[in-house]
DNA sequence: TTGCTCCTCACGTCACGTGAGGTGGC
DNA sequence: TTGCTCCTCACGTCACGTGAGGTGGC
C-alpha cells in the first residue's frame, strides 16, 4: 500500500507519516521502482499505536520506549503526564476564573482586576480623560511594585480612595487639579491644596499606619519620572507641596 | 535605562523585549549614542500590561487591538478565549480519565483501553509470546476499524472470549495452535479443529447475531495480509477451516 | 492527453531560549 | 586590563500545515 492509502487507513495527513520517519518512531519503508513508499498492514499498526499514545499527550520522542520495549517504564510515564495534566488543567482554571472576574467587572483585561473596580468609580464618575490615563499606568506600576503580598493593603487603599462619601470630593478637586496650569492663580492653588489634604490625608494616614511602608525600591523614581511626563510644572509643584503636608517624613 | 533594567524591573528577559520589538506589541525605542536601547517608563508600563494579557492566554499577536485602542472588542475576546480553555479543560480531563482507566489496569498505553483487561488476561494466563503480540496487534487493528460504534460490541466479544470458564480450554487450544508446524500430523490437526470450533463457535455465532457485522470494508483483506506475514502455512489452513466451520456463509 | 498521486525541498507556526561572535562601559 | 552589559544574527523548539516544482500511474 502506498502512503495516501495508509494515511486514509490510519486516519492521519501523509505529511504526518513523513514526519514519524524523520523524528523517528516510524521506519522508512521499502521504494517500489518508481521511488514509491511500500507500507505494509505492520506499519498500519504502528501508525494507529503511535496515534493512542499521541492521544494521551505523549510527545513523539518520548514513544520509542513505549513502541518498542516491553511497557517497563510506561507507568511512570503516565503518571508524570497525569500531574502535568492536572497543574495545566489548575492552571487553566484560574486563567477561567480571571477572566470571569474581569468580565464581570467590565473591567479592562491589562488593568490589575483586583484594583479594577475602583478605578471604573473614577472613570464612572467622569475623571478628565488625562487623569483616567494617568491612574490607570499608576495601578499597573503600584500593582506590580505591591505583587502578591502588598495587593491586599493596595486593594484597600484604593477601596477607600473610591468610598461614596469620599468620590464626590475628590472628583471635584481632581477636575481642578486637571485645569491647573500657567493662568492658575496663587489663591486657587492655595485652596486646591487645602482640599486635596483635607480629602487625602487621612486615608493615607491611614495606610500608612498599616503596616511598615511599601518597599518602593527604585520604583519610587519610576513614580516621578512618569509625572514629569505627564503633568505640567504646576501640577507637579502642587502634589510635592500635598505630599510634604501629609507625610512630612517623607517629603524631599 | 537599559534593556537589562526594563527586563529585571518588568520580570521579563531581554530575549522577550526583542520578541516584543519583532511582533510589534512593543515600540523600538530611540536609542543612545553607544546603539544601546533606551527606555524609559512608558515601556515598563507597556510591557506589564502585556504581561497581564499574556497571562489571560492572549496572543501576542491579538494584544495590539487591546492596548492600543479603547477596549472594544475585549469582552468578546475574553469570552471567546474562555471557552478555547473550557475546551482544553474538558479535552484535558478526558485525557486524564483515560490515564487513570490505563495506569489502573495496569495495561500497555498503545492498547486500546476498551480491550486492555480481556489482553491482559491472554497474557497473565501464559499464551506464547508470538501469540500474544498476534492478539494484540490485531486488537489495535480491530478497535480503530470498529470505531465509537462498534467498540461496545467488539468489547463484549472479548469479554466473552475471557469467561473464567472458556480461558483455560481456549489456552490449550491456543498453545497446541502456536506449536503447528511441518511436523505436525493430521490426527492432531483435525483434533485440534475440532476443539477450537467446540470453544470458539457459540462466542462467534452470538457476536455475529447480535447486529449487522461489522463493516469490515477494506481491513479483511489487511487481516489476512497480516496473517499471512505471522502465521505458517499449517497455522493459516487450519485457521481457514476452523472459520468456515464456524460460519460457512464467509467461506471464500 | 487529463486528473490523480507520489516525490522532495523548504518555509511557517508560537513565544521565546540559547549560543556565537563582537563591542561599549566602569 | 577584567568582568559585566549591550548589540546583532541565527538556529532550535513541537507536530505537523502548506505551498512550490517536478514526475509516475491509469
Amino acid at each position: 500500500m502506498r502512503s495516501g492509502a495508509l494515511a486514509r487507513l490510519a486516519g492521519v495527513t501523509v505529511r504526518a507519516l513523513r514526519h514519524y520517519h524523520r523524528v523517528g518512531v516510524l521506519a522508512e519503508p521499502d521504494r517500489g521502482s518508481n521511488g514509491y513508499r511500500a507500507y505494509d498492514v505492520h506499519d498500519l499498526i504502528r501508525v494507529l499505536r503511535i496515534k493512542r499514545l499521541a492521544a494521551l499527550g505523549i510527545p513523539l520522542a518520548r514513544m520509542p520506549a513505549l513502541l518498542d520495549e516491553a511497557s517497563d517504564g510506561a507507568d511512570e510515564e503516565l503518571a508524570a503526564l497525569d500531574s502535568e495534566l492536572a497543574a495545566q488543567i489548575d492552571a487553566m482554571t484560574r486563567q477561567r476564573s480571571l477572566i470571569a472576574r474581569l468580565r464581570e467587572q467590565g473591567a479592562r483585561p491589562d488593568l490589575p482586576p483586583e484594583l479594577a473596580p475602583f478605578l471604573a468609580v473614577f472613570a464612572g464618575a467622569g475623571l478628565p480623560s488625562e487623569l483616567a490615563e494617568f491612574d490607570r499606568d499608576q495601578s499597573v506600576l503600584l500593582a506590580h511594585l505591591a505583587g502578591e503580598d502588598g495587593m491586599a493593603r493596595l486593594a484597600h487603599l484604593y477601596e477607600r480612595l473610591t468610598e461614596p462619601e469620599l468620590v464626590p470630593a475628590a472628583m471635584a478637586v481632581s477636575e481642578r487639579f486637571a485645569r491647573l496650569g500657567p493662568d492658575s492663580t496663587a489663591h486657587e492653588v492655595h485652596d486646591l491644596i487645602e482640599s486635596a489634604v483635607a480629602i487625602f490625608a487621612p486615608v493615607i494616614e491611614e495606610f500608612d499606619a498599616m503596616a511598615r511602608p511599601l518597599d518602593l525600591g527604585g520604583f519610587e523614581s519610576l513614580l516621578d519620572e512618569y509625572a514629569e511626563g505627564t503633568l505640567n510644572a504646576r501640577q507637579r509643584a502642587l502634589l510635592e507641596e500635598v505630599e510634604a503636608r501629609i507625610d512630612p517624613s517623607r517629603s524631599t
